[in-house]
Formats: structure tokens, C-alpha cells, sequence
RNA sequence: GCGCUUGUAGCUCAGCUGGAUAGAGCAUCGGCCUUCUAAGCCGAGGGUCGCAGGUUCGACUCCUGCCAAGCGUACCA
């Protein structure tokens, strides 16, 4: 519709051209918008105000011309000047209320696109380290990156959804030895837990599970872990410097090989649970990606070689520094250690070189908000790497602050009190906590409130949509129980019954459903496809209070089941996409 | 100090890339169940869009400067 407003206008214009009231090489941007308010018709354009500076003329005579020499065409019933030199266009009705068999045609595809054009996309999101269980901070990630890449896939874009598994570093380090603390507890050895280790109860439960299988192969006497070791926090001393000493020991003492075995036995039971939560939480992904992989295939050394061969690696103080601050970064950054070891953003490079590999068109990350220091950096290097930066995207997600009531709940992952993304989901169901992280912007900090999210009532926004969805399957049951038949050619041929207010209202926000998925897609904003849902929802409540959808007359009644068939269809698509269940009843 | 994000109704948040009278839910108040599910609907009250300038036909939206909150500013990951 759109479109053809579009080349109307167009046609409008070059007449003026060509008439000399307009210069020749002006060649304006056609605006067509939704009017907001229905008294302003269905569409509305600026093209007017646009161009009555150029044109040296008051809007609102522009206007009139243009609309003089508007093309007639069938759909449009009636086009008006309003306010300061808007042109308003009101749509046939009968023209408006063809959506009913376009959303019948096409089922569950209608509002599907193809603008994507196989576009390669990959969305990366939660990659959390696997040191522990997700919690409601991942669960926003999760539910945000999979909502937008199922959204770039509806469009048609060819996404490839991936996490990044941090299985190297420092932290990973701390989770063996911290795991292999307990195991030794375990066993009956006397131990003192570092103030830094994870002290999460999942940790206990890994310890008391390897015991189990292994029995005492992994113990070594307690008294010669703390031997030389640096004072732990509690004791006067620094927590990190123990907490390094620790692990060292952990390795010395089982040698490589058990420790590896151990280290692996952790992180794969850490992964599973990830896996398995995500699953259920509606989330999959095409790609495990492991950062160790990086290392052990030379990726990193690869990355930096490619850094030197461009000029931006240099030496100071014992450690390989990237000139990213010649790269629009703040400062530069160390890549090799003064201990020859290799730095997270090292590995963060290979990755991203490895993306760029990959041939992927666009590369949209999504980080928590604390992160977003990390951004130039990145950016820097892809660029170093001689490729386009304008391919990566990142998105932020700021954090979500819980609350249960008034009372805020606390969220730290070392000391193991948090709520975790599966109590979460137990405590709310996987719908409200998809709903309710989807329903905000990202970039809004966000508050949660599980007593809401909880709540059966009516101050859940989740219900209200799942609702009205139930609400026509009931319409439809009841048909059945009157001994009525749905005409579905019947109810077709009559869509200009649809004539009152409400209808048109719902018909016109059915229409709309297409462009709001191209816009939460292209704009990373899955939240505009909650609000439209919730406003979609509306209207058919209201519509449904308003009138009596299984009346006597045949065509009448076969016309508005149609019309709430159309908009059963249109909900179930919505929360499809965003894997919110359907119910047919409440 | 510098950087990123945020600031809209009592609370939680939208606001369609600069449009017409700034919207919704909750909360408050008042109505609607002998008629397709009241997890619903109708109505009322509630606003200096953080503050001050600027840009223009027109600003919640863009620019500048302040103010406030969160985060970041590692040879941690």
C-alpha cells in the first residue's frame, strides 16, 4: 500500500516538474507513515511541508496541487489536507479488510519477508564463562539474542546463532581448583577454601559426583596445599596472589594429565547444564564455539601475525602491545604477557578473524553493558585485520536488578548467592520470563519483579496476549457446541460487513503485523513486537466486548470469524517467533 | 577526569528514525457478568518528557552545556 501511495505521489511530483512549479533535479524522499490517530485517515505524508521551502510556496497550497494532480486510483477513497500541510490518504474499506484472506492464504508464513536476502548474520549472545549456572542476568541475554535472531530469520536473513565458550583463562583455572577442593573435602581431607574460589552448592555437587565415579584417584594429603602458599585474604594476605598459588599446586600435585581430566570433567558437566537450561528456555544454538580451540590451533598466533604484518604490534615492558589507540581506541593493549602468556582480547581477536572467516555479512554481538568498554578495542582490531568494521554490531544489554516485592535480590556469581535463570523459570514459567525480558528495550536497565511475573492475575501482561489467543479458540468451540459450521468462503465473501469501528481498528492493526516484524528485526528491537502483540490483543478484546461474533446472520457471522480467525492466526505467529506458548484455553 | 548507557504519570515502561491533542499496564476512583471465558471491557483523575539554551514550518526525538543514576576506564575473563 504503501508503495503504490509512493508512485502515486511520485507521478503528482514530476507533473509539478514539469508544470515549472517545481525545480527539475529536486528529488524529494517520499515519506508515507501509518497516521497514528484514525480521524487522520490510514496513511499520512509530509511530502507538502518537504517541499514548500524549495518550492517557495505555503504548505498547504502545495498540497492542494499536489493533490490536483494525484492519479486516481481504486484504493484510495479519499485524500485530505490536515493541520499544517499534511496530506492524509483514507484506504478503500473493502481494500483494508482483504488481510483476512491474505493472513488465511498464507497461515503460519504470513508476515514472513525475504528483505534479508540470505544475508549471512551471526548473533552471538550469552557466551557466559562456565564457571556456574546461568542466572537471571544471562536469562536477558538469552532471551534477547535468540528473540532478535529468530526475528532476522523470520525476515529473511540466513543467521547462524553462536555461543562462545570460555574454556581457558584464569577462571576456568579457579573452577577446577575449586571443584577439586571440595572433591578433597570429599574425601575427609581438612581443607580452607580460598576467599576467591566458587563456592557456589553447584560446586559441591560436581566434587560429590566425581568422588563417586573416581573414588580417592584424585586425593592428595591436605596439609601440602597451603605449603608455601601466600596468605588467602582471611589470613592477611592477597587473595589473588593465593588463589594463583593454589591452582598452581592443584596442577603440580595431580600432574597435567589428571588435572586436565578433572578441569574437563567440571566443564563439561558446567557446559551440559547451560545447554540443557537453554534448551528448555526456548534457546538453541548452531555453533559451541571454544575459545581453547583458538589456542591450541594456533588461531591466536595467527591473529597476532597478521596484527605485526600490518605494523600494529610493538614491544614494551616485556609484553606485545596492539596499537589500538591509532584505531580510534583510548589506549593501547596488551596482547602477550610479560609472562609470555596470551590475553583474553588476544583470544577475542582470533575469534573475531575467525568470524570475519567465516564470510559472514554481518557480526552482531550481544555483551552485558558492562562490556561496552571492550567495543573499541574490537572494533580497532577487526579493522587492523583489514576488514570492514561496519560488519560488526553490538548490542548491549544492560542488567537486569531483581526484585521479589520491594525487596531487592542480590546477584554475584563468586559467592554463589544468586538466582539462577532456572529458579527463575520455575518460580515464573518460561513464558512470563521470556515475556517479561523481551517487553523492554536492551538498552533500558531493566527491573524485575518476580511477584509480578508470577502472578496469575491480571497485572501480567503475558496473560493478556495468551488471552485473547484463547478467547477465539473458545469463540470457535462454541460454534461447534451451537451446531454451527465456520463458512470459510462465506465469511470471505462478505468482509465488507466488517464495517464497524472495532473492526476496521483490528483490521487495520492486523495489516500492520508485517512491518512491525521487519522493523523488530532490522532494528534489533524484539520489544516492538511484544508491544504490538499486547496492542493487538487489546483491540480484540475490546472488539469482543463490543460485539457478538456468533449471530444469526450467515454472512455476518462467517465474515467476523474470519476476521478473529485472522487474528488467532496473527497472535499465534507473534508468539511463535518468540516462543511463547499458544494456549487454546484458560 | 574521560567514555558508554539511562532519565517520560505515584510505580514499571512504550513513543514507529523530526510530525498533528505525549501513550499503555499497575496503583487510585466510578461503572459492566441470566447473552461467545470478567486472566476481559468502559469511564475519571494523574505530565514543566531531568534542567537550560540552540537548530526549523514543527523537538520527547537532532546539537551544545549542565544535573542525576548505572557501568566502564587491568599484563582479569
Amino acid at each position: 500500500m504503501k508503495q503504490k501511495l509512493k508512485s502515486l505521489l511520485l507521478q503528482a511530483v514530476e507533473r509539478l516538474q514539469s508544470e515549472g512549479v517545481l525545480d527539475n533535479n529536486l528529488t524529494p524522499q517520499i515519506n508515507i507513515e501509518r497516521s497514528r490517530d484514525s480521524s487522520h485517515g490510514d496513511y499520512a505524508t509530509n511530502l507538502a511541508l518537504i517541499l514548500a521551502k524549495p518550492a517557495k510556496s505555503n504548505p498547504r497550497q502545495l498540497a492542494e496541487k499536489i493533490i490536483a494532480l494525484l492519479p486516481d486510483d481504486a484504493s484510495v477513497s479519499k485524500v485530505v489536507i490536515a493541520g499544517p500541510g499534511f496530506i492524509n490518504f483514507f484506504i478503500q474499506g473493502d481494500s483494508q479488510s482483504q488481510v483476512v484472506r491474505q493472513i488465511h492464504d498464507a497461515g503460519n508464513q504470513f508476515g514472513l519477508s525475504q528483505i534479508g536476502a540470505g544475508s549471512k548474520v551471526q548473533v552471538e549472545f550469552v557466551s557466559a564463562n562456565p564457571t556456574g549456572p546461568l542466572h537471571v542476568g544471562h536469562g536477558r541475554g538469552a532471551a534477547y539474542g535468540s528473540a532478535v535472531a529468530d526475528l532476522l530469520s523470520a525476515v529473511g536473513f540466513e543467521v547462524s546463532k553462536e555461543y562462545y565458550v570460555n574454556d581457558a583463562g584464569r577462571q576456568m583455572d579457579i573452577l577446577a581448583t575449586s571443584i577439586w577442593l571440595r572433591y578433597l573435602e570429599e574425601c575427609g581431607e581438612v581443607i580452607v577454601f580460598p576467599c576467591n574460589g566458587y563456592r557456589g552448592e553447584y560446586i559441591r555437587d560436581i566434587a560429590f559426583n566425581i568422588h563417586k565415579k573416581t573414588g580417592n584417584e584424585y586425593r592428595r594429603p591436605g596439609e601440602l596445599l597451603l605449603e608455601d602458599i601466600p596468605a588467602d585474604e582471611s589470613h592477611g594476605g592477597d587473595k589473588e596472589k593465593h588463589i594463583d598459588a593454589l591452582v598452581d599446586r592443584a596442577k603440580t600435585l595431580l600432574g597435567s594429565s589428571l588435572y586436565h581430566d578433572l578441569f574437563q570433567a567440571g566443564l563439561s558437566v558446567i557446559l551440559d547444564d547451560i545447554k540443557e537450561d537453554l534448551e528448555e528456555f526456548g534457546v538453541s544454538y548452531q555453533e559451541w564455539f571454544s575459545e581453547r580451540q583458538l589456542i591450541e590451533d594456533g588461531s591466536i598466533q595467527e591473529a597476532l601475525k597478521r596484527l605485526d604484518e600490518g605494523g600494529f604490534l610493538y614491544e614494551k615492558e616485556g609484553a606485545t602491545w596492539f596499537a589500538s589507540s591509532q584505531l580510534g581506541d583510548d589506549k593501547d593493549r596488551v596482547v602477550v604477557r610479560e609472562n609470555g602468556q596470551s590475553t583474553y582480547f588476544a583470544s577475542d581477536i582470533a575469534y573475531h578473524m575467525n568470524k570475519l572467516d567465516r564470510g559472514f555479512d554481518q557480526i552482531i554481538n550481544i555483551w552485558g553493558s558492562d562490556h561496552h568498554g571492550y567495543i573499541p578495542r574490537v572494533r580497532a582490531a577487526m579493522t587492523a585485520l583489514g576488514a570492514d568494521d561496519s560488519k560488526l554490531k553490538v548490542k548491549l544489554v544492560q542488567f537486569a536488578i531483581l526484585y521479589r516485592g520491594k525487596e531487592k535480590l542480590p546477584m554475584s556469581t563468586r559467592s554463589g548467592e544468586f538466582v539462577t535463570l532456572r529458579q527463575l523459570r520455575s518460580e515464573v514459567g518460561t513464558d512470563a520470563a521470556r515475556f517479561f525480558y523481551v517487553m523492554r528495550k536492551s538498552e533500558q536497565h531493566m527491573n524485575f519483579d518476580l511477584k509480578l511475573a508470577r502472578s496469575k492475575t491480571n497485572e501480567n501482561p503475558v496473560y493478556y496476549v495468551q488471552y485473547a489467543h484463547a478467547r477465539v479458540c473458545s469463540v470457535m468451540r462454541q460454534l461447534d457446541e451451537k451446531g454451527w459450521e465456520r463458512d470459510l468462503v462465506v465469511g470471505m465473501e462478505n468482509l465488507d460487513l466488517l464495517v464497524e469501528e472495532h473492526e476496521t481498528a483490528l483490521l487495520t492493526s492486523l495489516s500492520k503485523y508485517p512491518e512491525t516484524l521487519e522493523r523488530a528485526a532490522l532494528q534489533y528491537e524484539p520489544h516492538l513486537l511484544i508491544q504490538y502483540l499486547r496492542d493487538l490483543a487489546t483491540h480484540f478484546h475490546t472488539y469482543y466486548n463490543a460485539h457478538q461474533f456468533l449471530v444469526d446472520d450467515v454472512a455476518l457471522r462467517n465474515a467476523r470469524l474470519n476476521l478473529i480467525g485472522a487474528t488467532k492466526q496473527i497472535l499465534f505467529n507473534g508468539l511463535n517467533l518468540l516462543k511463547i506458548n499458544t494456549p487454546e484455553s484458560m
